[in-house]
Formats: structure tokens, C-alpha cells, sequence
RNA sequence: GGCUGAUUGGUCAAGCGGUUAAGACGCCGCCCUCUCACGGCGGAAACAGGGGUUCGAUUCCCCUAUCAGCUGCCA
């Protein structure tokens, strides 16, 4: 069996969606399980909807997630993309266009959007209904001749009868039977001379020798005349395999408007690459053995593409979150402090130990935006209520905190040393002969350093980053609080 | 409208004729605990509906419903 040879075929229109990087993902992975070799291809023939540097988004997206592809022409000593609109300067569409012409697989033709407009049969949702009526198809080549000497605007039509049924395969939905009289006669070549996708894209996926062509599900329903253009050619059909859709909440196609739909707004709200191509990977994929944490070489070495589900899948950014806070929590805590900096310094006033604060927020975040509500207490005590001293599994209540205040703050005027086990060996002892629970008096004291309900870290831990004067300072303010209540 | 496809808990998702219908996220409860989180344990929660085929259907076939995609000189 030769070498499978896939390819990722975006069109730069913007921005890296992650229904568009699950393809390349999935394409990726699988020419990568068998060993193959993974192409980029930029389908860039609609001039109208070219977007600037969206070329770059893709490169830059797929090397950032280590999609990386395996030929292409030289660039900066790594291979470029393909790009269909240079590959058109060679003339190549048009070559293979009038190829199937001389085949009687397509025609020439000349209708003007007059002539076109006279077709529309019917209006359905807004949008209007209508099939081509093969008129230039039986222009003589007297005419045709005319036509071309006179530089009359055309297209090339592919060819295709009205009788019969066309079937092809795909490895996931099985056989895909149409009537060809549903077929359209579709456009081949524009008038401006590009090739449309569904042309380019058969040529170049033969040229580029593509063993599996993956793709969209919205292909599914077209794909018969793509196979009708691969055997009128005579080439070999490739192995076809579409994948489902993910949709939104609501399940609508994924929108630029959900807000977190591409990957560089994922990496804005601070989710790490890895997760993301972790949790996009089991979109519609999952393993043997029902693994979830995926490294990208791992899912190398499991994918297996008969495993891809056919149903569509709706995006959870919540699932995305917690698996993007499995990933902090494994992380090296030394990348994690690297990466957590920019949010700690953002949130915190300067003098602040940011490292032991970044060890206390590690198993509490998912994101790293969550950062901010964690620590904000200790840049400034926030209002806080005097009922939040009252806490029923601790068996504390106002007056209980007061007391315990009171009692603790000569204790904590006269430590000199802040670490957290100095200070929680003192006021152990205070427990001990207090000969109450340990949260009795955690509870009150971590209350009055935070101002909190929860926090990152017990009542020692906060002290200690907070240092003496401030620790008391804020005791004394719930002292004070309490006595008025 | 036509065509094509899909349909297992709120979500992802195992299952491929016989199961107490996995697991994960989320949710709830308990334990741990200087709060919360982490971790551990447990719980509620699903085969869209109707016909067949079969000794037996979540699994196979048909119909209906719902959703999606296509129906562009967009991809």
C-alpha cells in the first residue's frame, strides 16, 4: 500500500476557526498514524473574498499547534504552503479545463447573467433556485469559435448528464448515491480564468497525489461531481472521508460571532494551545480505550480515523476549561509561573512574593484570566460584610470572631517571624489551649485578611504574603467591624 | 421546495442483535481540609416517535419528526 498523503485546503478568508483547525488536525493525524505525509494547500481563487494576511493566520496557527506540513516550495529554509493562485500562473486549470472539453466532459459557455436570470424557477428561503440548461452545450464550433475570436466573456461548464445515477464512497457514511439530473452543471473555470474550488481543488488533489481527501461535511451532498470529474479524467478517485460538524450551544454552525470560535480568540482568553488541540481532537473523535488527555504525538499514535463519529458535536467551552485546568495543574511549575506572570503582575501591586502566589492559584484556575478574582483581595481589602464571620460548620458567629480576634492579635503583635509555619505553629497552640477546632479560629482570622468568603490560600499562607503590618492592620479592621455590628 | 446526511443523559461520547446502556464535563451529596480548590467516594440524568425483520432490538429495514448541510462565476 503507497503512502497516504493528505492535505489541510483553507481558503484565506480570516480568521482560524476551529472547525477549520480540527480538519487540519484530523488530516494531520491521519497521514501522521500511518506515517504519511501532510500537505498545505491555500485555496485562494475567489479574489473577492481574499483577506489580508489571513495566509499568515493559517501558517502561523498550524505551527504554533505543530501541524506542521511536510512539503511544499522553499520558504525561510522550511516549506511553504501551496498556493493554487500561483499554481495558476502555469496554466494548469486551464490545461486540464480544456482537456475535459475535448472529452465532451465540458463545455464552453457564454451565457451572460441576463440569459442566467431567466432561468430562476423558483425562490425558496430568499434564495433562488435553478439549474443550468445546458443551452452552450449545443453551441457548433463554428459558433464557439466566434465566440472565443470575438472575446466574448465565458465559463467552462462540466458536463453531466440528466439520466442516470451517480455513487460514491466515503469511509465513514459509506456509499453516497445521487440522481445525476439533481447535478448541477457546474462552473469549472470563472470568467475572470480561475478555476472555481470544486475544479481546482480535483486537479491539485491528483497532482498533489492525495491519497485521502478529508474534509467538511458540507461537501458530502457535492461529492458525486467531483467523482464524475475524477473519472473523466480517468484518475483515480481518492479515498474520501468527511468529517461532522461542530456547532454552537444552540446547535448552529459555528459562528465568528460565538465569540470563542478561533483559535487566537481561545488563546486571548487564555487557554493553552495543548488543550486546545487536546479538546478539538475529541470533537467527534475518541479513543479505544477512552483516554482524554492527549498529547499531540499521542494522539498520533491512536488515531484512528474509523473512530470519527458521524453526528455533529456542539463546542463546550466548559469542558474546553476544565480540560485546559487539567493541563495547568500538570503543567511544570516553572512554565506555569512563566505564563501565569503577566496576569499576577496585571493583578498585583508590586512587592508581592509572585511566586508563591502563583503556586496557591495553580490547582484553583482553569483560565489564566481567573487569576485576577483570585488575588484581588490582596492588592486591597474589599467591603465585606461582618455576617461572613458567621460560618456553621466552623461554629463561629460574630461574637465567637470577635473573641477570637481579640484574643489573637497580642499573639500575632508579638510574632516577628510571618512565614506560614511560624505562624501556623503559634496559632496552633493558641487552639490547643483554647481547646477548640482548628477553623474556629482560622476562619475568623482568614476572614479578616481577605475580606473573602473563599480564597486561594488559609489564613497562615495569606499572612505570610501580606507580611505583619498589613496582616494586623486588617485584623484590627474586623475587630473593629465586629464591635459595631 | 428538492437532494444528502445525522439523531444514546444538558454537553462530549462508548456500544456495532442478547449489557444492571460504559466513561468524561457539568450538576448534587459525602469525605479530606486553616475557607475555596485539588484529591477520594457516591448520586440524579439518555437510546426522538411509530411500524416492521427477529426467539430477541439502542444496534438491521421503512415511515414520521427534528436538526444540519448542499441547492453560487463561495469555499
Amino acid at each position: 500500500m503507497s503512502k497516504i498523503r493528505t492535505r489541510y485546503a483553507p481558503s484565506p478568508t480570516g480568521k482560524m476557526h476551529v472547525g477549520n483547525l480540527r480538519s487540519a488536525l484530523y488530516e494531520f493525524l491521519i497521514a501522521k498514524h500511518e506515517g504519511g505525509d501532510f500537505m498545505l494547500r491555500i485555496e485562494d481563487t475567489d479574489q473577492e473574498r481574499f483577506v489580508e494576511g489571513a495566509t499568515e493566520i493559517i501558517y502561523r496557527t498550524l505551527e504554533k499547534t505543530g501541524l506542521i506540513h511536510d512539503e511544499g516550495p522553499d520558504k525561510d529554509g522550511g516549506y511553504g504552503p501551496y498556493v493554487q493562485s500561483e499554481r495558476m500562473k502555469t496554466g494548469i486549470y486551464m490545461k486540464y479545463a480544456k482537456e475535459l472539453i475535448d472529452k465532451g466532459e465540458a463545455y464552453y459557455c457564454f451565457c451572460d447573467k441576463e440569459r442566467l436570470a431567466t432561468l430562476k424557477t423558483e425562490v425558496v428561503e430568499g434564495k433562488e433556485i435553478s439549474i443550468y440548461d445546458k443551452h452552450c452545450l449545443h453551441l457548433s464550433k463554428e459558433e464557439i469559435e466566434a465566440n472565443l475570436a470575438a472575446g466574448k466573456p465565458f465559463v467552462i461548464r462540466q458536463n453531466i448528464p440528466n439520466e442516470g445515477t451517480t455513487t460514491f464512497h466515503d469511509e465513514l457514511y459509506g456509499d453516497i448515491t445521487v440522481e445525476n439530473s439533481e447535478l448541477d452543471d457546474m462552473i469549472l473555470i470563472k470568467t475572470d480564468g480561475y478555476p472555481t474550488y470544486n475544479f481546482a481543488n480535483v486537479v491539485d488533489d491528483h497532482t498533489m497525489n492525495i491519497t485521502h481527501v478529508v474534509r467538511g461535511n458540507e461537501y458530502l451532498s457535492s461529492s458525486p461531481k467531483y467523482v464524475r470529474l475524477y473519472d473523466a479524467f480517468g484518475w483515480q478517485v481518492p479515498v474520501y472521508i468527511h468529517l461532522p460538524l461542530i456547532t454552537d450551544e444552540n446547535h448552529k454552525k459555528l459562528s465568528k460571532r460565538s465569540g470563542h470560535s478561533s483559535f487566537e480568540d481561545l488563546l486571548e482568553q487564555g487557554f493553552v494551545t495543548e488543550a486546545i488541540v487536546n479538546y478539538i481532537a475529541l470533537l467527534g473523535w475518541s479513543s479505544e480505550d477512552n483516554r482524554e488527555i492527549f498529547s499531540l504525538q499521542e494522539l498520533i499514535e491512536c488515531f484512528d480515523y474509523h473512530r470519527i463519529s458521524k453526528s455533529p458535536a456542539v463546542f463546550d467551552i466548559v469542558k474546553l476549561r476544565w480540560m485546559n485546568g487539567e493541563y495547568l495543574k500538570a503543567m511544570e511549575f516553572d512554565t506555569f509561573y512563566e505564563m501565569a506572570e503577566p496576569y499576577l503582575k496585571e493583578a498585583l501591586p508590586e512587592g508581592l512574593d509572585l511566586k508563591k502566589i502563583a503556586a496557591m492559584v495553580k490547582t484553583r484556575i482553569e483560565v489564566f484570566p481567573d487569576i485576577a478574582g483570585q488575588v484581588d483581595f490582596f492588592r486591597a481589602l474589599p467591603e465585606y460584610d461582618v455576617a461572613m464571620y458567621t460560618h456553621k460548620k466552623m461554629k463561629t458567629d460574630s461574637a465567637s470572631s470577635l473573641e477570637v480576634l481579640q484574643e489573637v492579635l497580642p499573639i500575632l503583635e508579638a510574632q516577628e517571624d510571618y512565614s506560614n509555619d511560624a505562624l501556623y505553629r503559634v496559632l496552633s497552640a493558641y487552639v490547643e489551649q483554647k481547646g477548640c477546632k482548628n477553623g474556629y479560629v482560622m476562619w475568623p482570622i482568614r476572614t479578616a485578611v481577605s475580606g473573602k468568603q473563599m480564597t486561594p490560600a488559609g489564613a497562615t499562607e495569606i499572612m505570610e504574603i501580606l507580611g505583619k503590618e498589613e496582616s494586623l492592620k486588617r485584623i484590627r479592621k474586623g475587630i473593629e467591624m465586629l464591635q459595631n455590628a
